[in-house]
DNA sequence: GTGGGTCATACTCGTCGAGTATCGCGAGGG
DNA sequence: CCCTCGCGATACTCGACGAGTATGACCCAC
């Protein structure tokens, strides 16, 4: 049995009329007789009465129709589905993420625009810091990742594609002598009290911190470690200290904090976007296109 | 699109593996190759990933298959039902039935049949006369009659087949002089006050019983005409006078009420089923045969 | 009885499904 | 580093079968 026998068996049960369905399925009237008649020869059983003035349904034909119907819709229904699934319309995308991600604000943005533009795509959302997510996207346990930092083996088996750009700001406690300043330099914090994030968080980022304010001429005086960058925020609030923190934190005011750009610190905080090389997942390239876009309007707003 | 084209994207995205795949399609493996390009054509995405090691269902693949399972398994279904259908396994049957049918035990005896063995086939009973029956049988409204007094033009348009024979008895008042005798003949009912249905109820059997009295050389005195049995039976029990009726109204016993056979009254009521010459329903088959053994049994029981 | 309408049958043609042989390519072992 | 092996793709052929034309059988209506 073919799906063509189903489509003459419905032609024929719908025209009750061998030349009329002939005419309708575009062929002539004898193939479609021999079709049916194969048809009712592979079931066992007539499924036409043959009377002299057309046809009739048998008891097993009208038991037949709408099954074959079911069937037919269900072959488009499964050829509709899979053509969806290439236009990455409908499919599931597990991502994993640092919690950064989520801060800028990128994340965010483009649950929502998934959620309200591509609602059959189901997403999983994995927090994980960058080595775990080199080893899950290694094991097939998610499909993209979002990160600071790529692993150093990346070339070999990722595609690393930067999706958004954070400059490093100043927070400052809002009764610092700073906070009066509009505009200062590297070398005016030579003496300050620093809060800053361990090294293995960001180590590309601390680093650079660093190498910026050695080329300044001086190291910085570290009072306290913290993760996090709200603790960060708020330890600077408390007057701890001084911290450097990515732009984007900015969003979030906090009691008897200021921000400020520091003039020749020329350091980003880069959320990259990195999958398997090879990967042709049409959910994960329109995601990426999602990331792209929103992180070009936010890289717009913070310049 | 095909349901060959589905068999043989299923067999390779659970073989993983081409050769493998055709070996267990009994084809070769170019041909296969080259149905699922065709496939993959129309549908217009790849559904396999064609690595140097065998294959991987791409995401749109993964999304079909599920798919394509089900169509397979929905044609395999359309099938079965429709050869279900033709051995009478499921379907539908209209069955038009005088009153006298259900007091026989016959069509309850049937029903419950069916409901237990059949369970798939849906039964709708319509009470009717024998004229309301022919008329619906006409008009496709029922497709069984169940009735005493087929339609005079029943050879040309109608099967007619008996189903049970039920031998006319004679109901007496308890008390009565006949009461207390085992045998009697009809000349000894000569003088006996009757209480009679209509003769329009069951004309064949109304005129049998008159043309025997006659035969026994009296007309039966009528003293109270009455439609259906169970009146019939209250009226011999008041004492109102004796009555004929089957011998199968015996089971319901009635209060000073008692039934002798009348040795010389070779009169009988039988049910008759009638259907379309030409249908050939397997449901209506059924039903019939079910009729033919359940009638037999019973005129065993009461010979 | 005859003509028109309807489905079945007979026969032919061409497409396409399936077979055999072979190629190209990439991975893994010597 | 090259060679071999395994796998899918390609080229080509054959035969089955789907589709076409012509015609037959049958029934109903006029």
């Amino acid at each position: 049995m073919e799906l063509r026998h189903l489509r003459y068996f419905v032609a024929v049960a719908e025209e009750l009329h061998f030349g009329r369905a002939a005419k309708r399925l575009r062929i002539a009237q004898p193939p479609l007789s021999r079709q049916i008649r194969d048809l009712e020869r592979e079931i066992g059983t007539p499924l036409f009465d043959r009377t002299a003035r057309g046809v009739d349904l048998t008891p097993a034909g009208s038991a037949f129709l709408p099954e074959a119907r079911l069937t037919l819709s269900q072959a488009e229904r499964a050829q509709r589905t899979a053509q969806r699934a290439a236009r990455g319309e409908t499919g599931r995308l597990r991502v994993g993420f640092v919690e950064a991600a989520t801060h800028s604000g990128i994340l965010p943005s483009v649950l929502s625009f998934f959620r309200m533009h591509l609602p059959s795509i189901g997403l999983s959302l994995f927090e994980m810091e960058a080595v775990q997510q080199s080893e899950a996207l290694r094991d097939g346990r998610v499909d993209l990742g979002l990160l600071h930092s790529p692993p150093l083996d990346a070339d070999r088996w990722l595609r690393v594609e930067p999706v958004h750009t954070d400059p490093i700001n100043l927070a400052v406690p809002s009764d610092h002598r700073l906070a009066g300043r509009a505009r200062f330099t590297l070398s005016d914090l030579a003496t300050e009290s620093f809060v800053l994030f361990p090294r293995d968080v960001a180590p590309s980022i601390y680093d650079g911190i660093i190498a910026r304010c050695r080329g300044a001429g001086f190291s910085p005086r570290v009072v306290q470690e913290a993760a996090g960058w709200h603790t960060l925020v708020s330890l600077v609030g408390a007057g701890v200290g001084v911290a450097f923190i990515p732009r984007s934190l900015r969003q979030f005011k906090h009691q008897g904090v200021a921000y400020r750009t520091v003039q020749d610190l020329d350091v980003h905080v880069e959320l990259l976007a990195v999958w398997k090389r090879g990967d042709r997942s049409p959910v994960r390239e329109r995601f990426v296109t999602a990331l792209r876009a929103v992180g070009k309007t936010r890289n717009k707003l913070s310049s």
